[in-house]
RNA sequence: GGGCUUUUAGCUCAGUUGGUCAGAGCGACUGGUUUACACCCAGUAGGUCGGGGGUUCGAAUCCCUCAGAGCCCA
């Protein structure tokens, strides 16, 4: 360290862009500080503490919702980090099938090409060419944001070891009998042309026309039985009539058969249990091909299932008039012809949910189909049963209820999609349909050619189809440790960081994702993937919408970042966010969110005390080198503490045990909280300045560096509970507070616990009296209009023999801050004209002769006696209640007596003051 | 229809086990360039803690109910 006193010093104006690029994410990596290594924890030296990052789309950019999200993640990993734990922050990306299949199907289509075009293998060229350009992008920001992930163990979910997970897994759950293939009702989405799970499904209500029509019967034609529906178009397929058996008023139609009016076709009038007889008129058109419900009559009934809506939502050939319409325009078309002959009785406005693609966002078809499940029943149990038994712990806990619903009432698990991006189902098929599941063809040939002796290998072929990517998502604690599914789970990173220790993720994808993992962790490991789960909240905008691009209410974190700085928009986004409630964060038209002000002028309050120190260190040491050995050497002993030193390390005791409980608690805004309440109200506004008239009145050169020694110890206290808030500004000031060793950083320094011997009530009652006294003075003679210029006189007649010696021995603080000449006595008469005051019993007169507008004085004293009547009244009538006397805690009412005393005393005095003006 | 959450100063929100918790930031207003900071300092503004009922000596804090807002699941 070469530096000199005047060399190490801090710009007089703080830019967040210089310091935040000095102190960079790639940088600390190039030091590797942000490596965690399996072999201190395995050798007992250090605890791990791991999170995994919910690995964002590489289709995404970075949104409000990722910033808090990983703001909170990397305070826990820099708080554990610096606290000695080995920190282990898992990063990685998602492939998402679908969005980015449909990002570079629209590239194509700007080339006027499909991806059929292209055939499978030079289609998935140009994926992975996208995504090795654009896929990374998110990870940049997250990287500008702070993230100290280690990111040496980046992981894709398309990797070649995550890829062979997912397939392995495939095949294990497969031949556990937990994977089947079958045909069923699945949810279609007609613009991606997919199958999606039930949770890839949005419902959304509203109303459409419910159609009540009349289908006649075949042998008495002037007869009918009305049905209600909200799709005509799907009449086409319409294979039946149901009415519920107890239904007095069909009971006789039971077995009778209809004419469905659009193709004249027979349908059977049937009964079943399912039928509401209150909905409608109680009777059901059954379409068993395209509805869930119907499907499952249609089984039990024996029904035919007749297709009528192809694939991409048309109506299919063989449909007259209405084939190769879009579904909707057949609904219209069906409306028409039915008025047109008569069929149609009435039409209702009916508001219903319905189903849309979360990525499309068109309403989802239910689509008779062969698609894969995975049965989810067995393996939901011991998941539930895991958070139940509190294995495994929700923060905040009213999730463990959302949880229970979903994990008891769980369905079978769509997996397959009908997309070439994503992991290939290792199912492979010989030409008469058997299959079978296996690693690679050959093998799967083999187990074939056991049953299908004349089998050549060039007939079989591999399933068309991808897996959902949420199925690698789940395996995803096992494959970021390094799992491919072939090898044992007994490696050092396993054994060091597995479980890990706490998530944090939104509750949107509670069910997608959390439980999930469960699931995989107890089945695949047998044993949890985590002890913690922190539910973040959602970001809103300043009306409480969500904050989504469409709305235009999303600002884009990066801007806010280049206007504000990475550290100003953490420390925003944590201080509005207690665990488990919404943040509401205001958006201004041009996209700005200004409460984001709040962080940046906090940083400039720590930058700018931090300057103040560095003046104050130039002017009293003589040497860097003179300051950095006392300074290295130097611990604060209380035993020469003056009061307001006393006062600041009780306080900042307190702080740093209640910062510690928050960081157990998990909550962070309570961290931000502390941080910036003791940074700015207790060390800026009270202790600098009282430092100041400390320093002033000081004549030896020795306790002056003392002083200063201490005042920068507690700062570099406060300065370490904010930096897994605001990493890039502390470190930049804690390396230059003082010279530090090489590798020294403040991402490795420990944060106190405190200490109970800083812990000192009544030095801290002392000064909060002090306090009181300045701000009373202050207050008064701003009301009064008094200039704050003018040195006024103030006397004090001091309530008690000791506040009397301490206000002679801190006269000085008062008369600086309070900008007055003070003198304090026992007893003391009101002078004439004098302002007056009580201050916990202490009788204040100001005299500002000529200065003192007595008429807006006695205003005062009125308006202050009124209050004090009002709290004296109040008092009054709590101790005279009976049952409060006879049945509260002895010291509650001691303490409200001691009020009332001493209101009723305050209230004397000002009514004193009062009637000597008059 | 079921479940969960929410309603505190003009705005955005804190308030962990019921008894100085009625608070913070922003905004508004008044006054300030006192050798860290105008992205600052000092001071002022008074909101029946959504309405009603209850439990309790005592409730923003527990219970019931009504009303508004939001989310999840049917």
């Amino acid at each position: 360290m070469a530096e000199t006193l005047s060399e190490q010093r801090l710009d007089k104006v703080y830019d967040p862009q210089t310091v935040e690029s000095k102190w960079s994410v790639s940088r600390f990596e190039t030091l590797g500080l942000f490596r965690a290594e399996s072999a201190p924890v395995l050798r007992g030296e250090k605890k791990p503490f791991v999170i995994l990052m919910p690995p964002p789309n590489i289709t995404g950019s970075l949104t409000m919702g990722h910033v808090l999200n990983n703001s909170i993640q990397d305070i826990f990993i820099r708080y554990h980090r610096m606290m000695g734990y080995e920190s282990l922050w898992l990063p990685g990306t998602d492939h998402a099938g679908i969005a980015t299949q449909t990002r570079v199907e629209r590239e194509l289509r700007k080339e006027k090409l499909t991806r059929y075009d292209l055939g499978r293998e030079k289609f998935l060229e140009r994926v992975w060419r996208w995504r090795n350009e654009y896929g990374d992008l998110i990870l940049k920001q997250l990287r500008r944001l702070g993230a100290s992930a280690d990111w040496r163990r980046n992981l894709f979910t398309m990797d070649e070891s995550a890829s062979n997970a997912v397939k392995r897994a495939f095949i294990k759950l497969h031949n556990d009998g937990l994977i089947y293939r079958g045909k069923r009702i699945i949810n279609w989405c007609p613009v991606s042309q997919t199958a999606l799970s039930d949770e890839e499904v949005v419902m959304k209500t509203q109303t459409d026309k419910l159609y009540f029509v009349r289908y006649f019967f075949k042998d008495e034609p002037e007869k009918f039985i009305t049905i209600a529906t909200v799709r005509p178009e799907t009449m086409l397929a319409d294979v039946a009539v149901a009415v519920n058996p107890n239904d007095e008023r069909y009971k006789a139609f039971i077995g009778k058969i209809v004419l469905e009016p659009l193709t004249k076709r027979e349908l059977p009038i049937i009964a079943d249990d399912y039928v509401e007889m209150e909905f409608g008129t109680g009777a059901l058109k059954i379409t068993p091909a395209h509805d869930a419900n119907d499907y499952e009559i249609g089984r039990r009934h024996n029904l035919p299932f007749i297709c009528a809506i192809d694939k991409t939502g048309k109506i299919e050939q063989g449909f007259g008039v209405f084939s190769g319409l879009d579904r909707f325009a057949a609904r219209k078309k069906a409306e028409d012809i039915l008025r047109d002959q008569g069929h149609l009785e009435k039409i209702e406005d009916y508001a219903h949910n319905v189903g849309y693609s979360e990525r499309a966002d068109v309403v989802v078809e239910p689509y008779l189909s062969e698609q894969w499940f995975v049965k989810m029943k067995p393996l939901a149990e011991p998941a539930l049963k895991a958070v139940e038994e509190g294995r495994i712990k929700f923060y905040p806990e009213r999730w463990v209820n959302t949880y229970r619903h979903w994990m008891t009432n769980v369905q079978d698990w769509c997996i397959s999609r009908q997309l070439w991006w994503g992991h290939r189902i290792p199912a492979y098929y010989a030409p008469d349909g058997s299959f079978a599941v296996a690693e690679t063809k050959e093998e799967a040939f083999e187990k074939l050619r056991s049953k299908l002796p004349s089998l050549r290998i060039d007939e079989v072929a591999q399933d068309e189809d991808v897996l959902d990517t949420w199925f690698s998502s789940w395996l995803w604690p096992l494959t970021t440790l390094g799992w491919d599914g072939a090898n044992s789970m007994e490696t050092d990173d396993f054994k060091a960081f597995y479980p890990t220790t706490t998530l944090v993720t939104g509750p949107d994808i509670i069910f997608f994702w959390v439980a999930r993992m469960i699931i995989a962790g107890l089945y695949f490991k047998g044993e949890i993937p985590f002890r913690n789960v922190y539910f973040t909240s959602i970001i809103r905008d300043g009306q409480g919408r969500k904050m989504s691009k469409s709305l235009g209410n999303s600002p884009n974190p990066l801007d806010v970042i280049e206007k504000y700085g990475a550290d100003a928009l953490r420390f925003t986004v944590i201080y509005l966010a207690p665990i488990g409630q919404d943040v509401r964060m205001e958006v201004t038209k041009d996209q700005d969110a200004p409460q984001v002000a709040q962080g940046r002028n906090f940083a400039t309050k720590v930058w700018n005390a931090a300057r103040f120190l560095l003046m104050n260190r130039a002017e009293i040491f003589e040497s860097l080198d003179d300051f950095a050995s006392r300074h290295k050497a130097f611990a604060p002993d209380p035993a020469r503490f003056n009061l307001t030193e006393r006062w600041l390390f009780s306080r900042l005791n307190r702080a740093l045990r209640a910062y510690h409980k928050a960081q157990e608690q998990l909550r962070v805004n309570e961290l931000a909280k502390l941080a910036y309440d003791f940074i700015w109200d207790d060390y800026c506004d009270w202790f600098i300045e009282a430092m100041k008239v400390h320093l002033q009145a000081t004549e030896s050169e020795e306790e002056k560096r003392a002083i200063l020694l201490r005042a920068f110890f507690a700062f570099e206290e406060a300065l370490k509970m904010l930096h897994p808030i605001m990493p890039f500004i502390t470190e930049e000031i804690w390396q230059n507070l003082a010279p530090r060793a090489d590798g020294e950083f403040l991402d490795r320094t420990p944060i106190s616990f405190g200490d109970s011997a800083w812990n000192d009530e009544s030095s801290e009652a002392e000064f909060e009296l002090i306090k009181k006294l300045i701000a009373e003075i202050r207050s008064v003679r701003a009301t009064l209009g008094v200039p704050p210029a003018p040195i006024a006189h103030v006397q004090i007649k001091a309530s008690s023999e000791k506040v009397a010696s301490l206000l002679s021995r801190e006269s000085a603080l008062v008369e600086r801050l309070a900008r007055v000449s003070l003198s304090t006595s026992l007893h003391l008469v009101k002078p004439v004209r004098a302002s007056s005051a009580i201050v916990e019993g202490n009788e204040l007169y100001l005299l500002l002769e000529g200065l003192i507008d007595f008429e807006k004085e006695k205003a005062r004293l009125a308006k202050e006696i009124q209050k004090t009547e009002g709290y004296v009244r109040q008092l009054e009538a709590k101790l005279s209640n009976e049952g409060f006397v006879s049945r509260a805690p002895k010291e509650v009412i001691d303490a409200e007596r001691e009020k009332l005393a001493n209101a009723r005393g305050a209230l004397a005095k000002l009514r004193e003051s009062l009637a000597s003006l008059t």
